[in-house]
RNA sequence: GCCCCCAUCGUCUAGCGGCCUAGGACGCCGCCCUUUCAAGGCGGUAACACGGGUUCGAAUCCCGUUGGGGGUGCCA
């Protein structure tokens, strides 16, 4: 049986970007490390040489300590540990558990053809024909042709799968380098692992590991690399808990492919480590009073494998923006103030970095704070602050000054009404003096300040107004206001 | 084809035999607030896939059907 204190892996392919469903199940294996005083142990399973690259092991590693889920043991690579795995190889040859096989994909699917057979699994052919190891063959993993082999799930209770459709897979390539399963199981044994916990999609294969890790029980095979009886034998099976899958809005099980999947896409948008960790929680899981914004603490605290759903989950980027959002609100204005000078600064925004100014946006911030669901919005909310002049919006400038007859009334009215405010520039006052002059036009304020803030801002949307003016000093409102005017009584209506 | 998993509002879920007239959240719609947009407040829309059992009683247990998904590689 597994140890007292629990081990867990991480143990993800270096083949693309860190998957959200990577992330997933790293969360869930480090909850159940951190609830228990366990370990978080981190492979790569970089057997596939082809495939992996140096990389993508570095993203999984600053995706992990991005999400603050950093390993406690690892990263092992399975590239490194050719050797044991070589032993390991050696001890299931002895004990008659491989037999070499040098059928190739197309001469079995010829025979199962031929023999009318449905199934396309492996016919055995090999099995008894006592060939050597090397020149080129592979050694197959001999499986029991009856009885069950069972998977007891931690999440789904035990899963039965009769042994005689588990068919001899190949174990060993013909390069006699280890495939999956047989690394897999290895290093579990290895490190002592006492939970897997992963995606169900590995469910259909975890048979075959159940059966490998017998073996090397039957044999009395050693974590020390030795056979035979004695204290350092291959532990009992660990616990299996399989995961179920994050899907796209077509119910399939989420790609890298075809979905927007890289965790570092995410964390460049702008959303916050500990929102992202909180809604990955969210998915197959919920807390026992029904809470849905909770900290990795409260997570640590109230998190049981034995409560994670069976079902499917989309990945619902829209409640995950919205939850972003709310933990936007929930920081205090010095904590959103520095979590958005990445966005601000370094050449990303549109401005020049020397004409940025921090107490400008210090003054703003709150205001802004309160608007933005990502960071990665904030620019486009402050950039009329920092830029000589604003990007006027195309569109906003034909709805609100080209296509209002009474713009270039309402912009002069405010001209004047602002230039006896230069001495008293507070967004109080420019908030009443716009009053006045919308009330003078017989509108309504709201509709009246349209085309002053597509002037100012370049947009017809975003920060309130008044303040936004207050902020830019009178000297660029009043110019920017002129500007517009005459841009306007030019008719220059397409922007 | 074969093996395995799954099945409550559009989505994430609560529910583990009576507390369900099925609750919450996101989304959507409406109203309020309002200096645009947000935020906030209030209200609304919307689900137990189907059929059999078991039981005094089923969203909850069992069987089947249907539907969806995963696996079926000398990938992981």
């Amino acid at each position: 049986m597994p140890g007292d204190t629990p081990r867990v892996r991480f143990a993800p392919s270096p083949t693309g970007y860190f998957h959200v469903g990577s992330a997933r199940a790293a969360l869930f294996n480090w909850l159940v490390a951190r609830q228990s005083g366990g370990t978080f142990v981190l492979r790569i399973e970089d057997t596939d040489a082809e495939r992996g690259r140096e990389e993508w092991v570095d993203g999984i590693i600053s995706a992990l300590h991005w999400l603050s889920m950093d390993p406690d043991e690892g990263p092992y690579r399975q590239s490194l540990r050719t050797d044991r795995y070589h032993q390991a190889i050696d001890a299931l040859w002895e004990g008659g558990f491989l037999y070499a096989c040098d059928c190739t994909r197309d001469e079995i699917d010829a025979r199962n053809r031929a023999a009318g057979v449905q199934t396309p699994g492996y016919d055995n052919f090999c099995r008894e024909r006592g060939l050597t190891r090397g020149d080129g063959r592979a050694l197959r993993f001999r499986t029991p042709d009856d009885g069950v082999t069972v998977v007891d799930d931690l999440i789904r209770g035990p899963v039965e799968f009769p042994s005689a459709t588990i068919d001899d897979f190949v174990a060993v390539k013909a390069t006699g380098a280890p495939l999956f399963v047989l690394a897999n199981v290895v290093d579990d044994i290895d490190m002592a692992i006492t939970h897997v916990i992963r995606g169900e999609d590995l469910l259909p294969t975890t048979p075959r590991g159940v059966l490998v890790w017998a073996a090397f029980r039957s044999m009395g095979w050693k974590t020390d690399g030795s056979t035979g009886p004695g204290p350092v034998d291959t532990p009992g099976l660990p616990f299996f808990a399989h995961l179920p899958l994050l899907v796209n809005e077509q119910r399939k099980k989420i790609s890298k492919r075809r979905d927007k999947v890289a965790v570092e896409e995410y964390r460049d948008q702008g959303y916050l480590p500990e929102a992202f960790v909180n809604y990955l929680a969210l998915l197959g899981w919920s807390p026992p009073g029904g809470e849905e914004i909770f900290d990795t603490d409260q997570m640590i605290e109230w998190f049981r494998l034995g409560h994670v759903n069976h079902s499917p989950a989309f990945f619902d980027v829209a409640k995950l923006t919205h939850m972003n959002g709310e933990y936007v609100r929930a920081m205090t204005t010095e904590a959103f103030t520095a979590a958005c000078e990445p966005w601000l600064t370094g050449g990303g925004p549109p401005w020049p970095d020397a004409d940025f100014d921090p107490g400008v946006f210090a003054r703003v911030a709150p205001l802004v704070q309160e608007r933005v669901a990502l960071l990665g919005e904030v620019p486009g909310m402050v950039d009329f602050l920092f830029l000589d002049h604003p990007v006027i919006d195309a569109d906003a400038w034909a709805k609100a000054v080209a296509g209002d007859a009474a713009a270039v009334d309402i912009l002069s009215a405010a001209i004047e009404a602002y230039e006896g405010l230069t001495d008293q520039w507070t967004h109080d006052r420019l908030h009443a003096a716009t009053l006045a002059v919308a009330e003078g036009m017989g509108r309504k304020l709201g509709k009246a300040q349209a085309p002053i803030r597509v002037a100012v801002t370049g947009k017809r949307v975003g920060l309130p107004l008044f303040e936004s003016m207050e902020v830019l000093g009178p000297e660029r409102t009043l110019e920017r206001l002129r500007t517009a005017r005459s841009r306007a009584r030019d008719g220059d209506g397409d922007g």
